[in-house]
This record gives C-alpha cells, sequence and structure tokens, in this order.
DNA sequence: TCGTAATATTGCAATATTACGATAATAAAA
DNA sequence: TTTTATTATCGTAATATTGCAATATTACGA
C-alpha cells in the first residue's frame, strides 16, 4: 500500500506528474525564480537567498536538475546554473495540450 | 525536521506549489484528463476509468477540489464534476510571470 | 602536497502522501 | 420503511518527502 500506481497511466500523464513534483515545492520554485533573475547562478547564493542549509538546496537542485530543468555547468569550484528553458516550454504545451481542450463549463 | 518551512517563502510561491501538487500525482492529471474530456462526469466512472479504489478516487477529487480547480454539484445522488477553467487559466499565468523573464541562456 | 571553498552524498528523524478496507452518510427507488 | 446506489470519511499500513548534520568529493591556490 502507499505506492504510487504509475503503470495504470499513460506516459504523458506520468511525464507531466514527473515535472509538476518539480514545482510542487516553494523551496523548487524559489530557486528556480531566484536563477531566472540572474541568468545565471552560483549555489552559495541560494543557501544565503532562501534560508535552508547547503544540504538541503543540494538535493532540491538535484531533483530539479533530474527533471530535466536546469542546465549547469562547474566554472571552477562554483556550478552556474541556468533554466531549460525548452524543458520549461515542453511542460507548458503538455499541461495546455490536456486541459485547453474544454471551454464550457457544466456547472 | 522534515517540514516544508513556508513561512520563508512569498505567498505567491507557496501558492504555485500548492496548485502543482495537484498536477504532481498521475491519478489527479488522469481524473482532470477525463472530466475535461467529458464536459462533467460522474465520481463512479472515474474508478472504472482509472482504475483506483472509490475511496482512492475521493481523496484525490478532494484535493483537487481544495486547490479550486473543479467545480462540482450534486445531481441526486450523483455528483457532476467540471473542470475550474478560470483557476486553472490563474495558475497557468502564475507559471508564466515567474520564469518566462529570462530569454538568454549562459550555459 | 596541504588547506580551503564549493558542492554532493549519506544517514536519519520528522512529517506527508498514497492506497484501501470498513464504515458512515445521503438520496433515490422499491 | 427498507433496500440500493453513490460519495465521503476514518483508520491504518506502506512508502515518499523534507531538512539537516556529518562526511565525502572536487577543484583551485599557496
Amino acid at each position: 500500500m502507499g505506492v504510487t500506481k504509475r503503470f495504470i497511466y499513460t506516459e504523458n500523464i506520468n511525464e507531466i506528474a514527473n515535472i509538476a513534483k518539480v514545482f510542487a515545492h516553494p523551496a523548487r520554485i524559489a530557486i528556480l525564480k531566484y536563477i531566472s533573475e540572474q541568468e545565471g547562478c552560483i549555489c552559495n547564493d541560494l543557501v544565503d537567498e532562501i534560508g535552508l542549509s547547503q544540504a538541503t538546496i543540494s538535493q532540491h537542485l538535484s531533483v530539479i536538475g533530474d527533471a530535466g530543468l536546469l542546465k549547469g555547468r562547474f566554472e571552477g569550484k562554483k556550478k552556474c546554473y541556468c533554466l531549460n528553458l525548452e524543458r520549461f516550454e515542453e511542460f507548458q504545451i503538455l499541461l495546455n495540450s490536456f486541459f485547453n481542450k474544454t471551454t464550457s463549463n457544466c456547472c
């Protein structure tokens, strides 16, 4: 019990859910927002900016990254991140394709 | 430990996270998709359609409803649901306003 | 090489989510 | 009223998530 039954859904549905999970935590939205405002950033800034421990921020960054929403590269010791806008748009298009069909209401 | 520190984020950020949480489970996306295709539906249909127990479907419906994404009313014994498109668009606009600023990339 | 700065990983405690059987509540039909 | 159909709620087991301290890893500079 208690396990999400992914196998009963289509691939598209599972993918939307996976990306949405990234946005389902305020820390990750705050991180994305900050990065989007900087065009490039440094992870340690995020610790100061957001107010969670370095371990927690790093963990959130990897969740965001695993979903494909970040591009990042090392510049020496530091890691520079930016949004993967293509992936972000993909998500928006997927969402739209699901729910922008209905225009009329029943209630 | 283990509790999301909502108080360190802005209201907007917490709201996006709350709505995104609805989409963060494939069952809820499947439910929304099905409802959007029917323009109105009946909860028991969802049990057959999706393949989860009635209790679980009902629980998911209340999560979606609490986030304001559903309109529903009783028609006799049955409950008729439809999407609250206004709320859905609100979510999309919120998302866009956060991330559609950055056009250039750093990586 | 050694020390330091930056990031990642591990392990764990606290909490949240998911799923379902059992049961309650409600409204129509018999 | 009793039965039946439909939805909601409760209790609980299994699993997932969140957050952090401690530790590991990586890359640079002295």
